[in-house]
Order: C-alpha cells, then sequence, then structure tokens
DNA sequence: CCACGGGGAATCGGGACCTT
DNA sequence: AAGGTCCCGATTCCCCGTGG
C-alpha cells in the first residue's frame, strides 16, 4: 500500500489540526443550518465520524484498485481487454511465472554458450582472463555479448589481413608474370595455370576455416537454439518484459493518497485531506437529510463509478471534488 | 423481456495496531 | 489507557451480460 503513500514527515500541527476537528465540524454543521441540541449533536458527531470512516475506506478502495491498475499495466493484455481483479491477480502470477522460467532458461544457455566459447578460445589468455572474471554471476548477459562481439571482431580482423596479403600477393604475382612474360613469352599460359590452381587451393582452405569458424559462432545467435526453448508466452502477446510505465495518466496514480500507520504526513495534504473528508461527509449528510435534493448521493455515486476521469479530476484538486455539484443545491 | 449470476463499489462494524 | 487509524470480512446495491 505504500506505493502510493505520501513521503513520511514528522507534522507537529497534524495534532492541532485533530484537535480543532471538531469544531470544523461544528463550524460546517451550523453552515449547512443543522441544529445542535446536544441531542442532535451526539447523533450527528456519530453519523459524521460514520462518514469520515466511509470516505477513508472509499480511499482505500481506490488506492488498492489504482494498485490493481498498474498491474494490469504491467501483465501482456489486449487494449481494451477486460480484466476483473481476480484475473488480474492471477495473469500477474502466471506472468511472473512465466518470467522466472524464461530467466532459468537464458542462464542455462548463458553457461552453455560460455562453455562452447571457453573451448574455442582456450589459448587466447585476454579470454581466459575475460571468462576467469565471468566466473561471478553478475550481468552475465553483457559479458556473454562482449565475448561474442570480441570473437567476430577477430574474425573481421583476420579477414581484412588475409584480403590484405592476398591483394599483395596477386599485385606482385602480376608484376613477376608481366616480367616473366617479357622473359619468357612461351611459358605464360603454363604459369598461369599454374597460379590458378594455387589459388583455388588456398581459397579452398580459406573458405573452410571460415565456416568452421562461423559454424562454432553460430549456437549464440541462431534461432534453431533459441525457439525450441522459447516457453509458451501467457496469452498471445510474445514473452517481452514490459517496462514500468512512465507515469501513465492513470487517475489513480495522482489522486490517491493512503495514510500509512508509521507514516505521519505533511501537514498540508493532510489537513486538506481531512478536510476534505468532512466536508464530504457534511455534503453526504446534507444529501441524505434534503428534500429537494433527493437524487444527489445517487449522482455522486454515479459519478465515482462510471466516470475514472471525473473521479480523477475532482479528486485531483482535493476539496473540489465533492463541493462542485451539489453546493448550490444543498448548501443555503 | 426477465431472471440470474458475476463483478465492482459503497457501507458498516469490529478487531488489530499505533500514537500520545 | 484512551483515542485514532488501518484493515478486513460481511452485506447490500447497482450495473451489465447472458440464457431461456
Amino acid at each position: 500500500m505504500e506505493y502510493f503513500m505520501v513521503p513520511a514527515q514528522k507534522v507537529p500541527s497534524l495534532q492541532h489540526f485533530r484537535k480543532t476537528e471538531k469544531e470544523v465540524i461544528g463550524g460546517l454543521c451550523s453552515l449547512a443550518n443543522i441544529p445542535l441540541t446536544p441531542e442532535t449533536a451526539r447523533d450527528q458527531e456519530r453519523r459524521i465520524r460514520r462518514e469520515i470512516a466511509n470516505s477513508n475506506e472509499r480511499r482505500r478502495m481506490q488506492s488498492i484498485n489504482a494498485g490493481f491498475q498498474s498491474l494490469k499495466t504491467l501483465i501482456p493484455h489486449s487494449d481494451g481487454e477486460k480484466l476483473s481483479k481476480a484475473a488480474i491477480l492471477q495473469q500477474t502470477a502466471e506472468y511472473i511465472f512465466t518470467l522466472e522460467q524464461e530467466k532459468t532458461r537464458l542462464l542455462q544457455q548463458n553457461s552453455q554458450l560460455k562453455r562452447i566459447i571457453q573451448e574455442l578460445s582456450g589459448s587466447s589468455p585476454k579470454r581466459r582472463r575475460a571468462e576467469e572474471k565471468d566466473e561471478g554471476i553478475g550481468s552475465p548477459d553483457i559479458l556473454e555479448e562482449e565475448k561474442t562481439e570480441d570473437l567476430r571482431r577477430e574474425m573481421i580482423e583476420l579477414r581484412q589481413q588475409l584480403d590484405k596479403e592476398r591483394s599483395v600477393r596477386m599485385m606482385l604475382e602480376d608484376q613477376m608474370r608481366s616480367l616473366d612474360a617479357q622473359l619468357y613469352p612461351e611459358k605464360l599460359k603454363a604459369i598461369a595455370q599454374q597460379f590458378q590452381e594455387q589459388q583455388a587451393q588456398t581459397q579452398g582452405l580459406v573458405q573452410l576455416q571460415q565456416k568452421q569458424l562461423e559454424r562454432d559462432l553460430t549456437p549464440a545467435n541462431s534461432p534453431q537454439v533459441l525457439a525450441p526453448a522459447t516457453p509458451p508466452a501467457p496469452t498471445h502477446h510474445a514473452t517481452v518484459i514490459v517496462p514500468a510505465p512512465a507515469q501513465t495518466p492513470q487517475p489513480h496514480h495522482v489522486t490517491v493518497v493512503t495514510m500509512g500507520p508509521a507514516s505521519v504526513i505533511n501537514t498540508v495534504s493532510t489537513s486538506r485531506q481531512n478536510l476534505d473528508t468532512i466536508v464530504q461527509a457534511i455534503q453526504h449528510i446534507e444529501g441524505t437529510q434534503g428534500k429537494g435534493c433527493a437524487g444527489e448521493e445517487e449522482q455522486r455515486r454515479a459519478v465515482i463509478v462510471t466516470s475514472g476521469r471525473v473521479l480523477s479530476d475532482a479528486a485531483g484538486s482535493d476539496t473540489a471534488s465533492n463541493s462542485d455539484g451539489p453546493d448550490d443545491c444543498s448548501l443555503p
């Protein structure tokens, strides 16, 4: 529940507010033309306390619902899909289970790849050092990627070197041939043939080596290895780790504040909240007493139930929430 | 059209816990 | 210890979809 809590802070004036709460209630009662005879005063106070409790309970429920909403954004589901609270909880559990399986699978794959790389590069001291450093558990994915990248870079370097040497050799041989042709024109054809054979041989060797190297590297990226082990996602979606919503404009995130038992809340918000609660309570009582505004409570409830945006807007402006509509009809 | 069931919200009362 | 707050289960009401 601390998810929506306001940062705790020691506030002395909270005490003061509580002391004056009765005065505020009295003042509001007199404002609302509620007579304060000793009998009715006790009754009124009881009802107001009940209303305050109800209001707090409403807020609590709203905060719970906000939690469900944020949970809903984290689990894979199609837009507009209706999920009951129970479904949200169940799917969340399912999703967490899937993620844990995926994690286990990736860890296994990781150690497998590590072994392969170790076999491939057992002679390279640099790599061995890197692997020794990698014996721990920390960030295996990144190190794995680094190693693969290292290998790839090395391969590219080797290829470039090979190409360079080849071109130099071809250049030299060209020169040789031209010189030869000048010196021994009759031998030209035979030499050319020999050279071609040589080249074919060396090229075949190089290709064979490259293929071997690529074959050894492929398991790291090959889909054949990844695909069969991939567990089925909970829904139709691929298993994608959804980033935490960057403060999506969820109404409850903005509006809901729950007071924790251990946390003393900042003066302004607390007093405003309490005042709001009292005002709500008074208005509710007026609504139930008022003859001209019999449907006021129903309207209020309808607003809260049906329109999340209205709720958030109203609650966002704290005291504005319930003092707008009913005011003109219930207050004299 | 109507009964029925599921789901959500509000309300209430009471117990647990916290603060002073 | 008293009073306040939080939390929870039970209950009620309302809305909505569905099957007869």
